[in-house]
Order: structure tokens, then sequence, then C-alpha cells
DNA sequence: CTCTTTGCTGCACATCTGTTCATACGTTAA
DNA sequence: TTAACGTATGAACAGATGTGCAGCAAAGAG
């Protein structure tokens, strides 16, 4: 289980000292709760659906809702999520709300992300190649 | 409850052209899920600290679990969760297993998300702390 | 060989999440 | 005023999540 107090990865000060740096580059703890919970409510395919959609055009809730195949009432609790993140904002025209993103990082770190991912796919699918290509022999 | 199926929202059909719209604008399916999942494995106090650490220089299982004040045993599971999503890898050395963060895309995508949360998403965790107290009583 | 050390994994459990249903709020029209 | 509509909120529940504990495998030391 692990090892106890005075042990091997602490008394080679090398190792101490890479925890001393990594500990140094680390955010105030506000700010590593603060990214965690933006990168969170960014890790649902509902709310990544609607930022999606956002992207484009400000929609209502109505619309959001026919779009997303979930209620009205689902809806309105994943924008007030997103609100709280101020990752969407919203704008009252009458009885209808408007929502669209909050501001610009937002899509660049979707597209930042939408990269790793078809990166990793990409890398996936040559794999794959690879394989055939020596099982086809 | 919202409305039924020949509604208000329906007519319009400036409202069905944005559904059309926002829907093109969706990546594929299984694009939006792993969105969904690379968020959400970010989206964890824990596993932050590990990239913001891994980000400096690589450093292995012992370290980290120093690092972070957990056990190893959880340390390994955070990471294991980290690799099944290509945002870490590993390299072995005798007996111990030296981590670094595996594209370049991961040290951007955090940058990024600093950046939106320095930008005042303090107070918008405030706000999301206050839904919390309230949804847990 | 046996013992230690380092890391990995299965299991369990408390906590949290996303959704729907029912209801309340604010706005517009009659 | 009353009624309808679009949205927001509260309660509740199935399902998922993070962590520690115990056990195991691999590699080196003695």
């Amino acid at each position: 289980m692990g090892h106890k107090d005075a042990d091997v990865c602490e008394i080679y000060y090398v190792n101490e000292a890479h925890v001393r740096n990594a500990r140094q580059a680390l955010s105030p703890e506000r700010e590593i709760l603060s990214l965690a919970e933006t990168f969170r409510t960014l890790g649902d395919p509902t709310r990544v659906r609607i930022l999606q959609a956002l992207s484009v055009e400000e929609l209502c809730v109505c619309d959001l809702s026919k779009l997303l195949g979930i209620s009205e009432s689902g809806t309105s609790h994943q924008l007030r999520v997103l609100r709280s993140q101020k990752l969407v904002r919203y704008r009252k025209e009458g009885k209808m709300a408007f929502y669209s993103l909050d501001d610009a990082h937002i899509d660049s770190l979707m597209n930042e992300a939408l990269r790793h991912v078809r990166e990793g796919a990409d890398q996936a699918r040559e794999r794959a190649e690879r394989i055939h290509e020596r099982a086809g022999q």
C-alpha cells in the first residue's frame, strides 16, 4: 500500500525538487476550482450541443428544446448551469428569452478541444489502418 | 408546461429555419460525445492539478501523490482516466512510471480556459455554490 | 528464493448529475 | 380582471462519479 513517512521517494532530493517545482506551477486554489467547474460544465453532451448551436446564432429556450429533443424545463435547467459559468448570456424580449454565447473564448475552447479529439481519432484510424494492412498480407 | 404540436413556435418559419441551421452546425454525434467526455475528464480539480503539474515536467505517481495530498491508489485511478482520454502518456523506467502531457493542445486548452476564468468567472463560481448549497438541502 | 517498493485494479459507498413532472413567475392579449 | 404562453424553479429518482481500502503484479534489493 504505497509507503510511509521516511521513504525512498522523499530521500532523493531531486524528487523533492520536482514536487516543489510542480507545486509552484499550480494556479491558486480558487482558480483551479473555477477551471474544473468550467470544464465540468462543458462536460455534458447536451450542453456541448447547446454551445455549438449558439455559436451560429442566438436561440430561444423553445427552439433549443426542439433541437435537443428534451423538455423545455430540462433545457432551462441546463441554460442556468451554463449561465452560472458565464458561458451563455440571455436577452429577454417580451416572453421570450434569447440565449447566445457569452464571450469569444468559448468558441476557441471548443475548437481547440475538437482538434484534440480529432487528432486522437486520426491516430486511432491510422492504427486501425496499419492493423488492416498487416492483416491483409 | 410549454406547448404541443401545432404551435406558435412552429408556425413562424424563421424559428424552424433557426432550428435547422443550428442542427447543421452540430458535430457528428460521436464527436459531441468525445468532446463532452474530454471536458468532463478535465472537470475535476485533482485532474486539473495533475495536468498543470505535468505541464512543467514529467512526474511519477509517487511524486504526484505527494503533490496532490491523496493516496497513490487514487492518483493512479485519476491517471488512468486521463490516459483513457489521451491527455497524458507514460514511460516506464524500472518500477517507476513517469507521466507527461500527451499532446500540445492540452496546454493551449488549459490556458484558454484560464483566460475565460480570469475574465470574471469568480462571481459565477460563487453563484453556482449558492445554487449547489440550496440543491443539497 | 523472500522482502520491499511502486503502481494498477476491483469493489464498495457516499455524493453528485441530468432528466422529468408539477408548479410558480412574468408577460401579453382579450 | 382572466387566460394563455414562454420560461424558471423545486422535488425526486435512476444512474454516474471520485475516492479509499484491500489485494495483486512487476521489478529490484538482499
